[in-house]
DNA sequence: CTGAAAGCGCTTACAG
DNA sequence: CTGAAAGCGCTTACAG
């Protein structure tokens, strides 16, 4: 059986004895609505199964209750707690989400910041901030609200959320300084932050007088089995170093598992330190020290900006919400 | 500065000289367009900075290009692998995904249901089956693309590409019964889909002459330190269990890590066995024995429908793409 | 608190 | 291959 047309906001005012505009009142400011005008259309709605069509309303009232968030992946991503808690608060404002994925070389980005343009979205949310000066440009000239977030631009495109990596970094180096390491080796996610970070660790160590850590690199997105293969490329190192520097608590667990299997001591004859503080990070035997990101906290923020700018307010353009060191087990 | 209001279609087609229509043919089948009048329309675009509106386009064609996929979290699921991989083909296609948070006991499944109808979007991607009868009731009086993913129901409300969540628990019984494991031991979240997999073990178990196994739940979504508890919990079974059989790959590696730190020898004192088979799975030492789902083949399949539906082919209803025991260290 | 009317920016069947 | 015209289903400023 073919379906029917699905009914229209006419035929519900039709259904209720109203005007078709008193109909889009109530559905969009019920309060403006006469109380029992307003049992009158939503006894027609109900009777009529109306589902009204949010494709037109975004087109008369210029307002697509869209918001864009652009992510490298959400395979294995620091970013899934945000993206997840930002979903969340968008939903109870009526916002629905379009997640699009950009991958670790932003080879995407443009094509998916036009798409979301044409789609007239109210926002578009970045995770990490965006490199290209051309892309920075073109987001400038467009209306919309530009959320880059888990990093802090000197000059955001339009709003940044987020903290400092190389703070970060060099903060992980006085703390492991503190504690007596001396031959730190860093094991760095190729990405634009986690290079910030090796380089804010580095300047700080060589600072308080330190020697020039050994390094190595290794994909991202950084996943467990990294984590051990980092472990076994300590060998070929020349300097044994008393601390592995993880560029994510991925990287740092895996690196543990390895050892542990390999009979060494943690962090007795070898310290591991991660980044993210994921949940898993405290479970871990044993439990990994790292740097808290509150995820939720950018989310929150995020959502609070979105809200300000909605009601015309004037909003911050770079909110820190900073990180915080947890000092566990491992180092 | 006032940004200026954004171009529309009718001012592009006065600068190339042509009608709206021609420019609307070009943007959307180019072929159809005289190549010289291409090239005009193309740069008449070029020089306005013309970013067409979709939402428009929506409202004309009835065709949002918008598909809406409904999980129940990001954070730590099963189905991101899914979920990404679908989100890179559709966006070859120039769809794009609304992604929404349904929380693993449903409460918001309906209202986001109603939203994705109220966006008019193509299809709806779910991940699980839908219980909810009147649910699947509302789903079915729309002329909208369902499909239901990671479960194969008998009577799926559209389309389902998923596999016997029953037959895999069997399967795992077959197997451990096989490598002579005798008293078994079930950590079950509390997902629908777990609680089949548990059935489908426990039957086949006793009908191969086994005693009833020893059983119990972890909320879900499960993670890692869930693992680490439940290995705690086996000191207070009266039987001891020879192999743990556990919901989740992170479950079991939370199991393996407590069970090491604990001096438990693994497969020999205590064997451990996944599901999922999570990239992890083979990286951990030991090396986890699991059960692989192909999320992206759950994907692919999934896409495939898709394509056909929108070429109005007609599609099969039940897509079985099955599991895959992979024996390793652990069991 | 409510209505008449114009308009949002596209697409497409029809005709040529 | 292209154009004129109607229509997609809402919202909102204006008037009462």
């Amino acid at each position: 059986m073919p379906l029917p047309r699905a009914p229209r906001l006419e035929e519900v005012a039709v259904e209720a004895g109203v005007s078709p505009a008193t109909v889009s009142r109530y559905l969009n400011s019920p309060r403006v609505v006469a109380e029992a005008t307003g049992k009158r259309i939503r006894q027609a709605i109900e009777k009529l199964g109306y589902v009204p069509n949010l494709n037109a309303g975004a087109l008369a009232s210029s307002k697509s209750r869209l918001i864009a968030a652009l992510v490298p992946d959400i395979a294995a991503s620091m970013f899934n707690d945000t993206v997840e808690a930002m979903i969340d608060s968008l939903a109870e404002d009526g916002n629905s989400v379009v997640l699009a994925l950009t991958g670790y070389d932003n080879h995407r980005l443009l094509a998916e910041i036009e798409l979301a343009l044409a789609r007239r979205v109210d926002a578009i949310i970045l995770t990490g901030i965006v490199g290209d000066k051309r892309t920075r440009e073109r987001l400038r000239a467009h209306p919309v609200t530009v959320i880059e977030t888990w990093g802090l631009p000197e000059d955001p495109i339009d709003i940044a959320v987020g903290f400092s990596h190389r703070a970060a970094g060099a903060e992980v180096a006085r703390f492991l300084r503190g504690r007596g390491y001396r031959r730190p080796h860093l094991v760095v996610p190729t990405s634009p932050r986690a290079e910030r970070r090796a380089t804010g660790f580095i300047e700080q160590w060589l600072q308080d007088g330190g020697d020039e850590p050994t390094r190595m690199s290794v994909a991202v997105p950084s996943f467990f089995g990294q984590g051990r293969l980092s472990f076994r490329m300590l060998a070929d190192l020349d300097v044994r170093p008393d601390v592995v520097v993880c560029g994510s608590d991925w990287i740092a667990q895996g690196l543990i598992v390895e050892a542990l299997a390999a009979g060494i001591c943690i962090p007795d004859q070898l310290a591991v330190i991660g980044f993210g503080n994921l949940r898993m990070a405290g479970d871990m035997r044993p439990t990994i020290t790292s740097v808290d990101i509150d995820g939720k906290h950018i989310a929150r923020e995020t959502i609070r900006v979105l809200r300000a700018r909605a009601l015309g307010r004037e909003v911050e353009k770079r909110i820190d919400v900073g990180f915080r060191m947890v000092a566990r087990e491992s180092a």
